[in-house]
DNA sequence: GCCATTTACTTAGCATTGCTAATGACCTAT
DNA sequence: ATAGGTCATTAGCAATGCTAAGTAAATGGC
């Protein structure tokens, strides 16, 4: 009950909460993270800026993941949908792309395949494999629930000036290249 | 079982899955982004940059929630120990900020008092209400979760280059901005 | 060529977290 | 004083994640 019981078994994040906190007060000052290239001036304080994005990221994820919401399709669903569209793959091959374990891609495949948006196929090749191949009507789904799940997010942006616009794209940009990392 | 189902019941995100999806072929062109400054005329497509910042988004706070964890204290834990930090909230208000129903915010309330980090406590003008307390514990624990939640990011940050950096900084703001709409 | 090991998926069962519905205690207004 | 609303809790359901164990098929050693 008391979750730090449940440490050691958890492996991965898996909570879903908000995490919509004003964390203005960090504890500030420097930060966690050392200086770097030229820290110079004063306006490039790390700790601040990253409790600030991170707040930032944080709660725009939340509202994306609450604006996708209601199209009958989980983002575990939509993910997999997503991966099946391009190319046919086998069970483990998404959930490590997922980053789940197999039983957990063997449920939300099972739910795909019980609304009719993929298919399980053998592989010729192999006879223990599983191929998740996409439906039509997956397809379809795939492009509107698409559309919707960016939807939100295209409205701000159309909202926002030029400059604005030209800051996020650069952002997105980053912070690619940071996850990836 | 068919999530369909479970809908018009469902009033917000609760889901927790990855949406680490690799969608680079949104419907993409003009490729990541977009030119900057002056993007009328045909640059500043919304679409693209709309999926793209999306799927940027999402995988790092994929990331920021992964490295999180670990901490023993879950997301929902470490907001409402924030939230209390500064002054005794009831279950109802705490409720509200975090987005969810006063159960959910007892059960977590329940944990956290369980563990020693805040108190219950009556409040002398509505006895109807509790006021949650953080205590010593918790308030310690706070500073050092708080520390190890923006650890990960904040190197991150270190290792870009100033210009980057102030990007991100103007990100975070306008990120701010389109959430709180 | 046959048996042992490994691999891929499924089934079974537990844990966490969110929600709604119903209950009990208390405040407020008539 | 009583009726109705508000706050918190309890009870019970749904979804998603995990581990453990079981089945079917491929691979390897003798």
């Amino acid at each position: 009950m008391t979750y730090a019981k449940y440490l050691g078994y958890v492996t991965q994040g898996q909570w879903c909460m908000t995490d919509m906190v004003d964390e203005k007060s960090t504890t500030a000052g420097p930060g966690p993270a050392a200086p770097v290239a030229k820290p110079r001036g004063r306006g490039s304080s790390i700790g601040p800026l990253a409790a600030e994005l991170r707040v930032a990221i944080m709660r725009t994820s939340r509202r994306l993941r609450t604006e996708a919401a209601g199209h009958a399709l989980s983002p575990g669903q939509y993910s997999v949908l997503n991966a099946v569209s391009k190319a046919p793959l086998g069970i483990g091959q998404l959930a490590e792309r997922e980053m789940i374990q197999a039983p957990s891609m063997t449920r939300i495949v099972n739910a795909l395949e019980a609304d009719g948006l993929v298919a399980r196929c053998d592989n010729p090749a192999d006879k223990r494999q599983v191929l998740v191949k996409i439906t039509d009507d997956g397809a379809a789904r795939l492009i509107e629930a698409r559309s919707k799940r960016t939807q939100w997010l295209a409205t701000r942006i159309a909202a926002r000036s030029p400059e604005d616009r030209a800051i996020l794209a650069e952002a997105a940009r980053i912070l690619q290249e940071m996850s990836a990392q």
